[in-house]
DNA sequence: TATTGACATATTGTATTACAAATAAGAAGT
DNA sequence: ACTTCTTATTTGTAATACAATATGTCAATA
């Protein structure tokens, strides 16, 4: 993680800001303050301010006009596929309702992304996803080892494979996703078995050419993620 | 569309820098140049150049550090759903190749799209699909009302209709493909009432509250400009 | 009264200067 | 050959000054 320690002032500023707008605390009251009044606050300068302000433009939560001042801008603009909205959304939100929002994204992008890796993946891409998957295996007899991490890399192979630079772009809101669901999963010991050669039916599917097989087992993969998490906010809210 | 001479002079620099970034003037040879030297080439302040350099930064399109200066980052790592990217990678890229892409994109998100409006969207959501769909219907019958215009509409009230911000967050990027799409696609008169059949065909799939035939009908509409796209590309390369 | 116009005012936009901090590359010494 | 020190280049930060813009006020006028 990127401590906040090695970042530069205007960066700073900007997590700062960034975190606080996300959750919410300009929203509706005070408006936002001005950049002089910025400059008090934070103890830096208005050149620190300003590139930190012209980054959250650039990400779409704000905007600003001379004499206006700057205006927080309504969610629907934020940029959410930006990595840094990303982690401040998640900082600030009850993380099992997005938790389902991203479960719901990726039961849209994966399936696609494994039937597009099944028409067009070069045999260097198969061999990436299938390295992936020894990972996982091994992973799954040795406690030592990574299976999570070994997941995440699987995923993120297929979209690779895909060959769609719209479809890889989500490489990293695929790996949240997936490292927000492992806070919410603890795995029994016996359903990882289960889970390896389900993942290794995608892969198959893949290396066999099979778009449509391809498809249907990783939209099973997750559906069933997207049945537990369901349970759980049931459980949680009755 | 927002004219280069309304923005400010941080924000000219910025697009400026941007698609020559993105068309790849700098990608190889002789690296990006230094703040000073583009103060100079520009003839602006280093203040505005430095906003830019952030903007750009906050984009994901560069970085730059001390003594090392700025350097381009390679395309994966540029974010593609921002719509100042969307824009210049569309100023600089084979469209048809890229729509190939966007094609690609819109068949995972839009049936997804569809099955969640069908199971989660509220009334109000479904008499706005409904709305678009008579603004459709309406603009098939008289030429002087833009059919491409509702098309677009009801596209995306399907999208707000899934109630998930992830996919409502793709309005600007469907959008995009559509008014790409059309730019190639000049469908023949008699076809615009099938078209209009198979949205109305999605419309009551949703209505009637069913999210597999929402799915499939979606991607029966997708399907159909994906081979179009096809055929077209095949065309131009023989 | 309503409308227009001018002006004051607050806020961002741009430029300039100066120095600090980081670090890559070279120089010097062992 | 290896380490350490120095140097030079480039970005990082601050401070100051003024320009441009847009908002509201208030007075003059129709």
């Amino acid at each position: 993680m990127a401590l906040i320690e090695n970042l530069n002032l205007s960066d700073k500023v900007t997590q700062e800001l960034g975190r606080a707008i996300i959750s919410g605390e300009y929203s509706n009251d005070s408006g936002f303050p001005s950049e002089a009044k910025m400059c008090e606050d934070y103890g830096v300068s208005r050149t620190s301010i300003r590139e930190a302000v012209k980054m959250l433009g650039a990400k779409g939560l704000i905007t600003s006009r001379p004499r206006k001042g700057i205006v927080v801008e309504p969610a629907s603009k934020w940029n959410l596929y930006d990595t840094s909205v990303l982690k401040w959304m998640l900082e600030s939100s009850p993380s099992l309702l997005v938790l389902r929002e991203f479960l719901q994204m990726r039961m849209a992008i994966e399936p696609q992304a494994a039937a597009l890796a099944a028409q067009f993946a070069t045999d260097e891409q198969i061999k990436q996803i299938e390295k992936a998957l020894i990972a996982m295996e091994a992973a799954g007899s040795d406690p030592t080892l990574s299976l999570h991490e070994a997941d995440i890399a699987f995923h993120t192979s297929i979209l690779a494979a895909s060959n769609n630079r719209f479809i890889l772009q989500l490489r990293d809101f695929v790996s949240t996703a997936l490292n927000v669901s492992i806070q919410h999963t603890t795995p029994a010991k016996g359903s990882i078995k289960a889970i390896i050669e389900e993942h290794d039916k995608v892969y198959r599917a893949i290396s066999l050419r099979q778009p449509e097989r391809a498809k249907s087992m990783t939209a099973y993969l997750i559906d069933e993620a997207i049945i537990f998490i369901d349970a759980e906010i049931a459980k949680q809210e009755p």
